[in-house]
DNA sequence: CAAATGGTGACATATTTTGGCACCATTTTG
DNA sequence: CAAAATGGTGCCAAAATATGTCACCATTTG
C-alpha cells in the first residue's frame, strides 16, 4: 500500500474509531508497527494532532478539531467514484442512485469535458452502464434534507423521533415515534414507525414530514427481525387492489 | 526535492509563466529532463490539462480550468456516493476500489467529524457496511444480483415478476407476483407484492429470492398512492412490540 | 510486579525514484 | 529540403527512500 493511502486509512481510522492502538492500526492497514509509528509521526508533522496515552487502555487519538481540509479530488479518483456508482447501479438499483447521480453530475460538470468523454467511452466498453440520468425511482427533492439523517441516527441510537406530519388532509400534527423501517413504494418513501401514543404503528410520507428532531434523551427496544414470512401485514390493502392480466 | 513540492513547483511556474519547455522545467526545479517529463504525466494523471506544443516556439501550457475540480457536495450527496462505493466494494474487488477509496478518504477528511458520524451511523443502520475494512453485508450479499434491476424493470413495465422463493422452513416455491414495494428493516431488505394466486399482499425476504425473470407478455394497473396515512398495515407486528422510555 | 502501550535508534533489505541515453515524431525556420 | 527545437517513450543501472526487524526505554494500569 502507498504511503499516501496508508497516511488516509490511519486518519479515516482514527476519525472512525475515535481511538486505535499501534498495532491495531498496522493491522488495519497491514504494515508493521514502525512504520505505523513513522506514519503517525509525518501525520503530526503535517499538522494532525493526535494525542496519545500509555499504558492499559491507552491509544491514539486525533483530535477532530486539527485538520480541515477541502476535498480536493483528482480526475481518476472523480472516475473511480463515478464508476463505483455506475457498477452499484448495475448490479441493482438502490434508492440511493438518484442522490448519486445529482453528486455526480456536479463533479461531471466540474471536469474537463474531454475527461468526461473519455470515461463514457471508457464505461460503455466495460458495460457497466450508462451515465445517464436514472430514470425517476425515487421522489426525494421534496424531502426534508434533515430526515434521512434523523431517522438513521434515531434508529442506531434507538432513540425516539419527533416531527411535524401533514396528512393528506392538510392537517398539521406534532408526531412522536419509535423509527422502525424505511418503506420505499416507487416514488413514495414512508417512515414506519411505533406510535406510542395511539399504541400502534403508522406510516408517514417522508415529503410531508418536517421539523425531524431525534430526542436524545429517550429509548427503545429495537426488533432485529420484526416479521417472518407469509406474514401479512398489508390487509389493509386489500380492498384497493385491482389486477388485470393482458 | 520531494516529489510533490516538485509537482507544486511545476504547476506554479506553468501558472506563473503561461508556457514554458520542459528544459527550462528541469532546471527550474532541479531535476532531469526525464523526471520532468514524468512528472507532467503524473500531473496529466490527476486531471491538470497541459497542452504540448511541439517546434520552435513550442512548449508546455496549463489549461487555467482544468485545475479546478471544486464540486461541492451535499451531505446526501456525499453519503449516496459513499454507500455506492461500500455497496461495489462488497460486491466484489475491482480495479478501482483503491482509488475510490483515496476519494472517499478526501471526502471523510473534508467533512466535518459530526458529519462523519453521522454518516457513520447512517451505512450501519443501513448494513450496507463499513467504510474501511468492509465487513459483512448480510443479506445483499447474499441477494441474487438481477433481482433489483429485475424489480425496477418490472415495476417500471408494470409487468408480473416471477422467481423461486425459499422460506423460512425451507420449502421451495415458484411465485409470480406484482412488485409493489422494496421495504427495508435494517438489516433486511424486503420485495413487497401482491400475489394475484393467493389474492394476497406477500413480503419476501430479498435474499431468499432467485431466478428472478419479469413476465414482459403480463401488465397489472399500479396503484400510484398505495396506501395513506394513518392506514395501519402492521398490525401482526403489534404483539412483538416493547417499548420503554427513560 | 507484569502487561499493555507509545516511542526511538540502528541496520539490512525492498521498493521507488531518478538520471542518462538512445530514439522517434512533429513543427518551425532558414 | 535540412537542421534545429521541441515533446515523448523505453530501458537500465544507480541513487534515494521506505520498510521491517529487533533491541530497548518510559509510562501507566491493575
Amino acid at each position: 500500500m502507498n504511503v499516501r493511502l496508508r497516511h488516509d486509512a490511519i486518519v479515516r481510522s482514527l476519525r472512525r474509531n475515535g481511538t486505535s492502538t499501534i498495532d491495531a492500526l498496522a493491522d488495519e492497514v497491514g504494515a508493521s508497527r514502525r512504520t505505523v509509528l513513522r506514519d503517525i509521526s509525518a501525520l503530526r508533522d503535517e499538522g494532525y494532532v493526535i494525542h496519545a496515552d500509555v499504558g492499559r487502555g491507552g491509544g491514539l487519538q486525533l483530535d477532530p478539531q486539527s485538520v480541515q481540509t477541502n476535498a480536493r479530488l483528482t480526475v481518476p479518483e472523480v472516475f473511480a467514484l463515478l464508476i463505483s456508482v455506475a457498477a452499484m447501479r448495475a448490479a441493482g438499483n438502490l434508492p440511493f442512485s438518484e442522490l448519486a447521480d445529482a453528486g455526480l453530475a456536479k463533479i461531471e460538470k466540474a471536469l474537463p469535458s474531454d475527461k468526461v468523454k473519455d470515461l463514457r467511452a471508457f464505461l460503455e466498453c466495460l458495460h457497466i452502464g450508462q451515465l445517464s440520468p436514472l430514470q425517476d425511482l425515487s421522489d426525494m427533492s421534496k424531502m426534508d434534507p434533515d430526515l434521512l439523517p434523523a431517522f438513521e441516527a434515531a434508529f442506531l441510537g434507538r432513540h425516539f423521533i419527533r416531527f411535524d406530519y401533514r396528512d393528506a388532509k392538510g392537517r398539521k400534527t406534532r408526531r412522536e415515534i419509535e423509527p422502525q423501517a424505511m418503506l420505499v413504494l416507487p416514488p413514495l418513501w414512508y417512515l414506519v414507525g411505533w406510535d406510542p401514543m395511539r399504541a400502534d404503528f403508522r406510516h408517514f410520507r417522508m415529503d410531508r414530514i418536517s421539523n425531524p428532531e431525534v430526542l436524545a434523551g429517550t429509548h427503545f427496544r429495537r426488533r432485529h427481525v420484526p416479521f417472518e414470512d407469509d406474514v401479512c401485514p398489508y390487509s389493509a390493502l386489500k380492498a384497493e387492489n385491482r389486477t388485470s392480466r393482458l
